[in-house]
RNA sequence: UGCGGGAUGGUGUAGCGGUAGCACGGAUGACUCUGGAUCAUCAAGCCUAGGUUCGAUCCCUAGUCCCGCAGCCA
């Protein structure tokens, strides 16, 4: 049994790590207990939800905990309106973080302890270099660093000039404290890294308390021992600073044992990235400044918030990390999956509904004139708990512009002159004429239809290949549509490094349908909702872009299309 | 002659000494009052070269290619 439930375990190398470190009694009787740390400097995206899940999944397959704790050591960048983005987007997305919410500024005190007591034991030191100096004597990737001149000040000294640092005594970049590792590290990171700034800037919580801020690499193994995080998962670019992660926790281990409550270890692995998208904040960050989007909720954004003004799903989003998974390497998920996900998921929870994105207008000739026959139809084909509805039909309808060809090839199935289609849930019809304007652009089509062909009554043994959805004029309901596509025509935008990424942007993004006829149910949508416009895709009722009375909804995702693939 | 990672079908990911599996995508067919969904079938892969072994995707050696690192950002 025990077999059986390891054998539902997702299988991937956290995981796997995870069942040796309880198998070999690494974490004591300790939960396994994870952690996700954004800095509140922007908005979250699809990478981040991979984050997010990956560690909400752990601490929910292994009965252990999971924190959410801001990354907020940097008063510069840092706002509460990322912040409430941040919980808005996590809440959404599932993951619940109980009542472990916390900031890193929570433990700005400790933190000051702790260096003091680096200082203390000779394993920091105030560096009064500037920028430029230390930048110099670090060295290269090739090359060694060189020693700071102020690398064996007495730890009175150093102390003396950390409490006046603190204290606003100095300016901006006058100094900062170093931890005493090692200049001639092959590793950048380990050749006395800068462990606190001067930053005379109010902080979006301590506000004006503090003048000197702990560094991401101090903070952060500081922050995981102090929440006692068993296991700090990050992307693989912090690989390089694992040696330093080790070094502060052991030396809080050593100086600060009292506060620390697990001796954390970090776990790299690779960031998502997918086609036709662009995922780094700088990135995203010029598409809503140079306006090439609406802002960070456009819903061709992959942030959440994007994603969720689309239309996607939370449950889309968790099985499309559960299908990519997690490992070291590198790799870009095909946009596909994502949407196959989300497909799948709405083919079962969104009621279908009659559209028509590009109407043409039909006239049904031998229809009785002025007769509105009620036909029914399935909200969800093959759920009948989902019942049916009554839709209006009419003589004089819309059909989609792109359903009827005037010269079509064999494998077309729908309406052409002379030939037979079904309109969905009512008719078989046969288009007899063709009406067009003096542009030869087609206005109108008039067709007839066989009376004894109605939905579930269809007693003239016809079969014909083509279904087509409708609209009846005369109780249509008018909607705006928002067609979206993917914001590059290219697989990968960052490819070509001396081309900008933005000269990539896909003009045909978005498609705006305004005032598109809907069958008349649509006006009992709520926003929020999600349908399948039938044919055309899934839809989502924006309660963001609409307006009383006149409701807009994005296209979440087209249907698959087999249809456009024979087409060429 | 810096340090650290990584290479399995088109894409993502399992397998960690015993016939290379799953998913998406692709192709073909069936079914269908959504060219949707569903079902069936097929094509497609271990970076290279040596070595160890009865046997190597897995272990060893040497390569090749790709990614990251020189913020008082995270």
């Amino acid at each position: 049994m025990t077999e059986k439930i390891e054998g539902d375990m997702k299988t991937n190398f956290i995981y796997t790590m995870i069942k040796d470190d309880l198998k070999n009694g690494l974490l004591g009787n300790k939960p396994v207990h994870t952690r996700f740390p954004p800095e509140p400097n922007g908005y979250l995206h699809i990478g981040h939800a991979k984050a997010i899940l990956l560690n909400y999944n752990i601490a929910r397959d292994f009965k252990g905990f999971f924190n959410l704790r801001f990354d907020d050591t940097n008063p510069i960048k840092e706002e509460q309106e990322f912040v409430d983005s941040i919980i808005e987007d996590i809440r959404w997305l599932g993951a619940d973080w109980g009542d472990r919410q916390f900031f890193t500024s929570d433990y700005f005190e400790t933190k000051y302890e702790f260096a003091t007591r680096l200082i203390k034991a000779g394993k920091a030191y105030v560096c009064d270099l500037s920028p430029e100096e230390i930048r110099e004597y670090r060295g290269t990737l090739t090359e060694p660093g060189q020693e700071s001149p102020y690398r064996d000040r007495s730890s009175e000294e150093n102390l003396d000039l950390f409490e006046r640092m603190r204290r606003g005594e100095f300016p901006n970049g006058s100094r900062v404290l170093r931890a005493k590792i090692d200049m001639f590290s092959g590793n950048l990171n380990m050749r006395d890294p800068v462990i606190y700034r001067i930053l005379h800037a109010d902080h979006h919580r301590t506000g004006d308390k503090w003048c000197i801020y702990p560094m991401y690499d101090f903070d952060h193994p500081f922050s995981d021992a102090l929440e006692g995080i068993t296991h700090s998962l990050c992307s693989i670019e912090y690989s390089d600073h694992r040696p330093l992660y080790d070094w502060i926790v052991e030396s809080a281990l050593e100086l600060m044992p009292e506060e620390v409550k697990f001796r954390s270890r970090q776990t790299e692995f690779a960031r998502l990235n997918m086609t036709y998208t662009v995922m780094s904040k700088r990135k995203l960050r010029r598409l809503v400044e140079e306006n090439h989007v609406s802002g960070w909720d456009d819903p061709r954004m992959p942030t959440i918030a994007g994603l969720r003004r689309r239309g996607v799903t939370p449950e889309a989003i968790a099985d499309f990390q559960d299908r990519v998974g997690v490992s070291r390497a590198d790799s870009t998920v095909d946009l596909a999956l994502f949407e196959h996900c989300i497909r799948q998921d709405l083919e079962t929870k969104a009621p279908r509904l009659m559209v028509v994105l590009d109407p043409l207008k039909v006239v049904i000739t031998n229809w009785p004139e002025g007769k509105t026959e009620m036909v029914e139809m399935e909200n969800m084909p093959g759920d009948v708990s989902a019942g049916t509805r009554k839709v209006p039909f009419t003589g004089e309808i819309f059909i989609e512009r792109d359903d009827f060809m005037e010269e079509a090839p064999k494998k077309f199935f729908r309406l052409a002159p002379g030939k037979e289609v079904r309109l969905k849930g009512a008719y078989i019809i046969c288009c007899e004429k063709v009406i067009k304007d003096e542009n030869g652009k087609i206005t109108e089509l008039h067709c007839n239809y066989d009376p004894r062909t109605k939905s579930n009554q269809d007693t003239s043994g016809k079969k014909v290949k083509g279904v087509i959805h409708w609209v009846a004029e005369k109780h249509a309901a008018f909607i705006d549509v928002n067609l979206y596509d993917t914001l590059f025509t290219v697989e990968n935008p960052e490819e070509d490094n001396e081309k900008d990424f933005t000269g990539q942007i896909n003009p045909q993004s978005l498609i705006v349908c305004k005032n598109v006829p809907a069958e008349p149910a649509v006006k009992e949508a709520l926003p929020g909702n999600r349908f399948q416009f039938l044919r055309k895709g899934y839809f989502y009722y924006d309660s963001v872009a609409s307006r009383e009375g006149s409701p807009v909804f994005n296209r979440v995702v087209a249907l698959r299309d087999s249809w456009a693939k024979v087409n060429n």
